[in-house]
DNA sequence: ATCTGCCAAGATGTATACAACGCGCGGGAT
DNA sequence: ATCCCGCGCGTTGTATACATCTTGGCAGAT
């Protein structure tokens, strides 16, 4: 049989992804029981991936009232974004990793995957490219505990970020994205890490301007 | 009857405390049957505050082995600290609070057993008073998310640190220790959050710098 | 009609019995 | 003497029954 640790980790990145991805929007009421029985499994191996995710802000439970999608204020989203584009600085400063012809391989996978998106706009799509170049962005430094931090900040807010896509231009998005990429690889062509980090952070600033305008 | 959730707060606090003052030390396996024994509690509420602290990186549990106190190697120790030093920068920059009499109160009051600590060396209530002082450097800044993953970056290193204390020498640090408090009371005297950021930033440097000589 | 009190339903939290798993000891074959 | 198989013990993981809590609606008094 499987690992129980790999389903554990099956299961919370299911949820997970259902939570960034508005599946369960901001407000939505989990049921334990529902879910254990979705997943074949009991209450209690589901709780302790609820727990985690409790842990990490995504959820919020209350005794005899139930567990619901947790939301960010702006309050939160300002200070999460500034500590994000310093942590986006500093993946180019400590413990760089050198730039490997496979590195750039990766990045032009999900360069042609942003060609496809621009050529068919979808903003699920849109959401797993900008984890998935999150995660490259992290990919570049070796300090384990910056990257462990990074993705905890990111996964927080990146649905935020996700609702607010309809209320903006689509597109607009798209194109912007594919031009930090371009950039990126032109930093990375001369090995430059840390030019490619504040790239990255000029553009989570950005995107925070565009973000919250609306 | 208390509160469920201040119950599983202070169940984690405990064994969180036990951890970091090597009241278990790394290696020792826990049993959750005793430990549910001696809280009075079954093992289900027990095993919830385990699973936090094993996300934390504090406790690791193995199928049919036990749940065993985690140690820190070197490699991750220096990635920590050079982890930890940026933000502490960060902390003087990111959403500052005002320095008013209170904070120079409470910073007095942490001096003031600094002076008693010097007095009478101890190891334990070095430590505790290094992480009530830690906590006080974070209480500089309002930025929320970066106050709770600073915390959990020391929390993770700091029973290591503690640990290495016998082989430097107690008073040499205590000394340092209290010169660096001096100092963050003239930075803060003068109004200047981003001075005593710098001021904790050098001396982490410092104090790593001292902790991997041995 | 409105307010109040109570209860029933459903939710999470807890206790406990059982399953799955790994390690180590011990006996027997070689 | 040595190697190997097997089983027993203790551990963590899972399933389930029960306790506790909150909310909403209904019935009755005013």
């Amino acid at each position: 049989m499987a690992d129980a640790g790999a389903r554990f980790h099956q299961l919370y990145e299911t949820l997970r992804t259902r939570i960034c991805l508005l599946d369960y929007p901001p407000g939505t009421q989990l049921s334990e029981t529902v879910l254990a029985e979705e997943f074949g499994t009991s209450r209690t191996p589901l709780r302790r991936v609820l727990a985690r995710l409790e842990d990490e802000g995504l959820l919020r439970s209350v005794h005899g009232v139930g567990t619901m999608v947790t939301d960010v204020d702006v309050h939160e989203m300002a200070q999460t974004y500034a500590l994000r584009m310093e942590l986006a600085q500093l993946a180019g400063m400590l413990d760089p990793v050198p730039v490997t012809p496979e590195v750039r391989a990766v990045l032009d996978a999900l360069i042609a995957r942003g060609d496809g998106l621009f050529a068919q706009p979808d903003p699920r799509h849109f959401a797993q490219l900008n984890l998935d170049y999150f995660r490259f962005g992290l990919s570049l430094t070796a300090n384990q505990p910056l990257r462990d931090m990074s993705e905890r900040l990111y996964i927080r807010t990146a649905r935020i970020w996700l609702k607010s896509i309809p209320r903006m231009d689509l597109s607009d998005e798209i194109a912007v994205f594919r031009d930090e990429m371009a950039q990126t690889r032109r930093a990375l062509a001369a090995g430059d890490t840390q030019a490619a980090a504040l790239i990255r952070r000029a553009h989570i600033s950005l995107s925070y301007a565009r973000l919250s305008q609306t």
